[in-house]
DNA sequence: ACGCCAGAAGTTTTT
DNA sequence: CTTCTGGCGT
């Protein structure tokens, strides 16, 4: 294909993006643009004119490289071009360039599983009692340290109290068990990479040299250290295309730095920034709805977002009695619309929970209609096939310990807690590997000879699996696991034949097939394989064949479908509980309505229930405030008894804690029981709900929901303190 | 060493 | 309402 025929049916500001050559390049694109189209666009005219060779796309799903990767294959590019998402591209740097990254080739990649367990030994080392100390909680501070960059002893340097003091001991011992392991976790694929890429600069030079044009998609999501490997790879040619939306920015819980997309211009002055504001995917209605949404954010950038497609139907909003009317419903809907022609792979619902499948699942199965989940990550976090890979692992990895604790009593052979403790002990007492000691039981002196014979059974299985797992078929290392080390028979025997745990097994001997077949000159195939499972995201299998997709509102992010459906958007689950007391994680959940509803090309359905249960318990639910937001916007609301025009009226009165907001006045003193107090410095009564932003001496400026906080005025002798 | 049972705890999103 | 954990009994 020539070079100008992948410029044909563009808009202007589309070619403009595709073919800026050098330089930083900024393109705004918001949702429904034809982003998508713009950025294989350009990596295949990027490769058409400089070189496949030169060019690094990194996007935020392997299942979108995955895409990519066949549109570029279908353009006629060539091959040799680089996609991957940040964490997969940093896994190979770190596995090709080892040695100067400090570690093994062959390390193990934790997830969030075997992080826990590395977490609460640690904890366990450093004596200090898993009650007080919540693993869950370090887990956090931990993650949120690395992805500032923040090494253990620095944080220990600049804690201020004895718990800050505490957890960066937590965080040493930690970083002690993953380098014990040969392990990483996965905020550590891109500190380490960020790290490598500051001190080798040699290895910053050739890298350079071979990506001389980088893309990065999805910018408005990248973190501190996904923002220093982009800067640092371009840092001499500075051919740097980032891509993204603000308004889709929804991983600020994960450390994501929207400033990362909104300083754009001001890191690279030079930048070229190209504005796509024209939508293609949408109907009016459905893009009106999205707008009038999205208004109502404050912290953002105004943006004029328009299209030429039809008017289109209605957007529908429905209120259901419960959730399982709410599933009924959808259900009912869909079965309706498939009836008329529509067809189910074009058919997607989201929710803001996993919690809310099971439901959904119900419904469907009650309907004999078809659907499939997007959570991959899931399925290779069940017990089953963790069994199957720590086995791998340890054959990759024989220093993972984690995975040979896991494996070495299942399926069950009698090595109890004991005698693992005792292994684990003389381990760390003689400096060893627990690995070579299981290969050599009989000198570890304080275990009884009945433990000692049957750690000498395990370590001939072992032997016999390393044999194996020098094979390169995948599939059949795989399958000779399962039969070898007897998981099969006992999930079989455990399961009594019909579980979901046996087809589970089966599953993921088909997905080690399908990696023989996409990877047959692979070296290395095992390892490659594991680390692809180990980054795995939730839509990676979605294959919309047939059946209607599930998935949360995250999981959405990038996809599109004909018809939409939003369920649960009440007060609490959309926006989420956990963003009551900051204004900006609200804002961030009204951004995740927003990507929810612009996924929709043709119809979009809302809904929300009057009830629903929690925990065991039943309550009354209130609707979402974006519900309230949409108002300007005409959708049409239904309530079960099939009423239309049941639009829902504005909350007619102020609530009691509003009412007693509206004698605060800015500059007084507030108290709240986490914070302590603090100065009142703002009062925004514009939104959906009065907004209150409070400085705190030792935490800073901290915005709250007057109508949930525990936020209280401090007064003195029945009058506010001035 | 293992398995069962009772009781507690859990409130989100995911590479 | 679940799921996991820890303790206790065999």
């Amino acid at each position: 294909m020539p070079a100008e025929a992948l410029l044909t049916d563009l808009t202007d500001p589309q070619r403009e993006a595709v073919t800026h050559r050098d330089g930083p390049l900024l393109v705004l694109a918001a949702a429904g643009s034809g982003k998508t189209r713009v950025i294989t666009r350009r990596a295949a005219w990027l490769a058409t004119h400089v070189g496949a060779g030169h060019v690094l796309a990194i996007t935020f799903t392997n299942k979108a490289a995955e895409e990519m990767r066949q549109r570029i294959a279908a353009l006629g590019a060539g091959r040799g071009l680089t996609v991957g998402t940040f964490h997969s591209f940093c896994a190979r740097l770190l596995r090709q360039h080892a040695d100067r990254a400090g570690i093994e080739a062959n390390y193990s990649i934790f997830d969030q599983t075997d992080r826990g367990r590395a977490i609460k030994d640690a904890i366990s080392r450093c004596e200090l009692a898993s009650e007080a100390w919540k693993p869950s909680n370090v887990e956090l501070r931990i993650s949120q340290a690395k992805n500032h960059m923040l090494a253990p002893d620095r944080m220990l340097t600049e804690a201020v109290d004895f718990r800050d003091q505490t957890i960066a001991r937590i965080y040493a011992q930690y970083e002690h068990i993953l380098t014990e392991n040969n392990a990483l976790d996965f905020d550590d694929l891109l500190l380490r990479v960020a790290q490598l890429l500051d001190r080798d600069k040699a290895l910053r030079g050739e890298l350079e040299e071979r990506f001389a044009y980088v893309l990065v998609d999805e910018y408005q999501d990248t973190n501190r250290a996904q923002y220093l490997i982009a800067r640092r790879l371009t840092e001499t040619r500075r051919n740097i295309c980032a891509t993204g939306d603000p308004d889709q920015s929804i991983y600020g819980w994960r450390g994501a730095n929207l400033a990362n997309i909104l300083d754009f211009e001001s890191d690279y002055p030079d930048a070229k920034v190209v504005r796509l504001e024209q939508n293609y995917r949408s109907t009016r209605r459905i893009l009106r709805a999205a707008d009038e949404l999205i208004q109502a954010n404050q912290r953002r950038k105004e943006k004029q977002l328009w299209t030429e497609n039809p008017e289109g139907v209605g957007v529908c909003g429905f209120i259901y009695d419960d959730a399982q009317d709410e599933a009924d419903g959808i259900a009912e809907q869909i079965a309706r619309l498939h009836e008329r022609g529509r067809s189910l792979g074009q058919i997607a619902i989201f929710y803001r929970v996993n919690a809310m499948t099971r439901v959904l699942e119900e419904a469907f199965r009650k309907k004999a209609l078809s659907y499939q989940i997007a959570r991959g990550v899931e399925f290779y976090n069940r017990r089953e096939i963790k069994d199957v890979l720590a086995y791998l692992r340890v054959m990759v990895n024989p220093s993972d310990e984690i995975s040979l604790v896991r494996i070495i009593n299942t399926p069950a052979r009698g090595i109890g807690k004991t005698t693992i403790d005792r292994l684990r002990a003389h381990a760390r007492e003689t400096g060893r590997r627990s690995i070579d000691l299981v290969a050599a039981a009989e000198t570890v002196g304080n275990l009884k000879a009945a433990a000692a014979k049957r750690i000498g059974e395990f370590a001939a299985l072992l032997e016999k699996l390393r044999k194996v797992a020098a094979g390169d078929s995948v599939r059949e290392i795989v399958e000779k696991t399962l039969s070898l080390t007897g998981l099969e028979r006992t999930v079989a025997d455990q399961a009594g034949g019909d579980s979901d745990q046996v087809g589970n097994l089966a599953e993921l001997v088909s997905a080690a097939a399908e990696y023989d077949q996409e990877h047959t000159d692979q070296k290395q195939p095992l390892q490659g394989w594991l680390e692809q499972v180990s980054l795995v995201s939730d839509v990676d299998k979605l294959d919309g064949a047939g059946a209607v997709s599930l998935m949360t509102l995250h999981a959405a992010k990038g996809l599109e479908f004909d018809v939409v459906f939003i369920a649960g958007l009440e007060e609490g689950l959309l926006p989420h509980l956990r963003s009551r007391d900051s204004a900006d994680e609200l804002e961030e959940e009204r951004r995740l309505c927003f990507v929810g509803i612009t996924r929709a090309r043709q119809e979009l359905y809302l809904s929300y229930a009057l009830y629903r249960s929690l925990r065991g318990s039943t309550i009354r639910t209130v609707r979402s405030p974006f519900v309230d937001d949409l108002e300007g916007a005409d959708v049409e609301w239904h309530d079960r008894s099939g009423a239309r025009d049941a639009r829902p009226r504005r909350r007619a009165a102020r609530s009691e804690a509003e009412r007693l907001a509206l004698r605060w006045r800015v500059g007084q003193l507030m108290y709240h029981p986490e914070y302590g107090t603090g100065r009142l410095v703002r009062l925004d009564r514009s939104g959906s709900r009065t907004m209150a932003r409070v400085r705190f001496t030792a935490y800073g400026e901290k915005s709250f929901s007057v109508e949930h906080t525990e936020l209280e005025a401090v007064e003195i002798d029945g009058d506010f303190e001035q």
